[in-house]
DNA sequence: AAAGCGGGGCT
DNA sequence: AGCCCAGCTTT
């Protein structure tokens, strides 16, 4: 890597924050051609915003380099143009966050901050068997401190680049060559078998889709509902008869259930954390024996304010002017 | 805590 | 098509 050996902070800033969400391979020849084309801060902070951003095209996230340009011009306005050496100064500049702050004064100065990327999260995840995710701020914080008290004070350089090149080279997300991992005796994961459940992903929010079927059965002055039960949405409120399908065209209703096909279904949908549902309201023909197989609940019209609906059912029974 | 920000590689 | 990746800022 053209970084390799460099100990100018501004070549390491460069580098680190080219890095950031992007392949070694794919950074590369970016890093090149900015370092020659920026050679210092003081070249950065005075380019023109257009042929920077020519440079960096192709990369990506490009607020990166806006954020060093800024970075630049307040290095170049409240450091006298000389990169700052403190981990507090650091970490205030633009675009630098905990990880990059932590690499240029490790790298840069020799101070002890341990970083944390995606490399040693997974090698931290594994060997100590964390399942906090990174991405919860309890889990930050227990990453960070564990990666702290790991940390040679005496070569805090070579400790985070030992650590990250065992993430990417060993550790690997896919297929870790534990085989060759010097920590394979001590690392809780391999020794009990479950490399592959770190790192704990960040629970990403499913939406699940659900269709529910309402049959409406009403006579002049009455409505028919039932309570909803079991461990489900609006459990204890009331709704009218429902079948759930997995679309709003069809269901399997049973062979009793009369839809009047003069009226239209009404479809309503309502988005919930985790679900989005979707009401399809039937109109059907009413008569005892339904009501009674069904076990529904008589209800006058004039009543509905006594019983708790869902907000689903509230905009039904609102647009059809029942409320 | 979650969204937004690019692009490329992998499955 | 979805997931992941040497993150940070804004909301």
């Amino acid at each position: 890597m053209p970084w390799k050996g460099i100990s100018d902070p501004y070549k390491i800033w460069v580098s680190e924050i080219i890095l950031q969400q992007t392949k070694v391979e794919q950074g590369e020849k970016y890093y090149v051609a900015f370092v020659k084309k920026y050679p210092n801060v003081a070249d950065l902070a005075n380019a023109n915003q257009e042929e920077l951003y020519a440079l960096w095209q192709g990369l990506g996230y490009y607020n990166r380099c806006k954020n060093m340009m800024l970075a630049a011009k307040e290095i170049m306005h409240s450091h006298g143009g000389k990169f700052p050496n403190t981990y507090a100064e650091i970490l205030s500049l633009k675009g630098i966050g905990a990880y990059t702050a932590a690499a240029i004064s490790s790298f840069a100065f020799h101070q002890p901050y341990a970083v944390v990327d995606g490399n040693v999260v997974r090698v931290l995840s594994r060997v100590f068997a964390v399942k906090d995710s990174f991405h919860t701020a309890k889990g930050k914080l227990a990453f960070q401190l564990l990666a702290q008290s790991l940390l040679s004070k005496k070569e805090p350089s070579a400790y985070n680049q030992a650590i990250m090149d065992l993430g990417a080279l060993i550790c690997r997300p896919k297929n870790p060559n534990c085989q060759e991992c010097p920590f394979q005796k001590n690392c809780k994961a391999y020794l009990a078998d479950e490399i592959n459940i770190y790192p704990t992903k960040k629970t990403k929010l499913v939406i699940k889709e659900r269709f529910l079927h309402f049959f409406l059965f009403e006579d002049k002055h009455h409505l028919y509902i039932t309570k909803r039960t079991g461990n489900d949405i609006w459990r204890n409120l009331f709704t009218f008869f429902s079948i759930e399908s997995d679309n709003a065209e069809k269901v399997e209703f049973p062979n009793d259930i009369k839809i009047v096909h003069s009226v239209e279904p009404q479809v309503i949908s309502q988005l919930l954390t985790h679900q989005k549902i979707t009401g399809i309201f039937h109109h059907c023909k009413t008569n005892p024996q339904i009501i009674a197989k069904l076990n529904l609940i008589q209800i006058k019209k004039n009543a509905l304010s006594q019983f708790a609906f869902p907000r689903l059912l509230i905009s039904f029974l609102e647009k059809n002017n029942y409320l």
